[in-house]
DNA sequence: GTCTATATGAAGATAGAC
DNA sequence: GTCTATCTTCATATAGAC
């Protein structure tokens, strides 16, 4: 607790040098603590994931919750990376948001994807800050992305959203289309949805929220 | 490992008979439990609560995951039947939408609520079947009432589906209701939506149904 | 069934040599 | 910085008396 650092790592830069110890410990530990969750993990199963001793591991981080906080961190970048690169194909609105549902399901349900949501809501109470950083990776920059979508749309008559805001409708698409799958997702470890219901479930959002505010 | 029954209690029924020490150890397991989670929560946490001793607990639970899987398994039952004695209050289509909507967040967010899902989607993996047995009594059963709702609707001509099933309606509007205020909460331990954001929420949700299926 | 006391093992973290 | 070896604490689970 001596150090002034945010706590994330003791020697600095560290964990931007692939090939480097601090750079093992740390893509070690994303495994470790993806499969089995903050309270499950242990600094063994990391130590030993890693090949090195624990004293290397402690070299470069205080104690378990910073590794922890480091990984999710981490995580949460390149999860708003992954995001932010989804590429909007132009043309129909429809098929706009057809694809973007599709691909943004697909990171969603990936394993990771699946692995990140599961410890940042288990996580929650003991790493409120943790929790929020996702929702700002996730949830919010695909918000924002869809609404700017939706503005431009609106912008040509293709869509006509009454009294909400762009911003509104935009979350109410997201939210349409993560839910189900991702609930039955994480409710069914065993049996991942098959394409052809993801398909569907796509199908039915869009149609949905095109019935609703379409022209 | 020597009993035939379900791996739940060891003395049957035990649970049952609020005053009993199994009650006592069941009703402590699950505060501990739906507070720590799984991993983080301790035998020694629960056995204080109780206010009993070690042995007692296991004189009626073969071990701590026996224990869990009580505790998870009373809170579904307890869960289902909160979610199936919700009332449809009669009349328009969406005024008994909107009642449906608020009734259902209400009992999604409370802390038990919440509380539950986090530890269903983070111990998904470890115990599967206990995660399938949350989604057929939570999600499950608010959509059949949904879809018996609409298909009562359809008749009397109220709501036009399109090619949607009155299933896939039902589980549309319940995913929208749900979705967005449950991630938020559990991403947000410290502040809680407030009453108007829920509000202006169910809203948002039940016009955007309507639009896209009323008549 | 219930208690006190304890066996047994493992987890987080550190000491000290190199 | 990195290792081997170890300290300390604490958790699950059991033994044996009542």
């Amino acid at each position: 607790m001596a150090n002034t650092n945010t706590a994330r790592s003791i020697s600095s830069p560290a964990e931007g040098e692939p090939g480097s110890k601090a750079y093992t410990v740390l893509h070690a530990a994303r495994k470790i603590f993806l499969t089995y969750g903050f309270g499950s993990a242990t600094t063994d199963m990391i130590q030993r994931e890693a090949a090195v001793s624990k004293s290397t591991v402690y070299a470069h981080y205080a104690n378990k919750e910073a590794l922890f906080v480091a990984v999710v961190e981490a995580e949460c970048r390149t999860f708003a990376e992954t995001v932010r690169a989804i590429k909007f194909c132009p043309g129909q609105l429809k098929v706009t948001l057809t694809a973007l549902a599709r691909t943004y399901l697909e990171i969603v349900l990936s394993p990771s994807g699946l692995a990140l949501h599961r410890i940042i809501v288990s996580e929650g109470p003991r790493f409120p800050a943790l929790a929020q950083t996702f929702y700002m990776a996730g949830p919010s920059v695909i918000t924002a992305m869809v609404a700017d979508h939706l503005a431009s749309a609106a912008a040509s008559s293709e869509v006509e959203l009454g009294d909400l805001k762009f911003e509104e409708a935009a979350r109410v698409f997201i939210n349409m289309v993560r839910s189900e799958p991702q609930l039955y997702s994480l409710t069914h470890p065993d049996s991942s949805p098959v394409k052809e219901q993801i398909e569907r479930w796509v199908e039915v959002v869009v149609s949905t929220f095109m019935r609703a505010y379409g022209r």
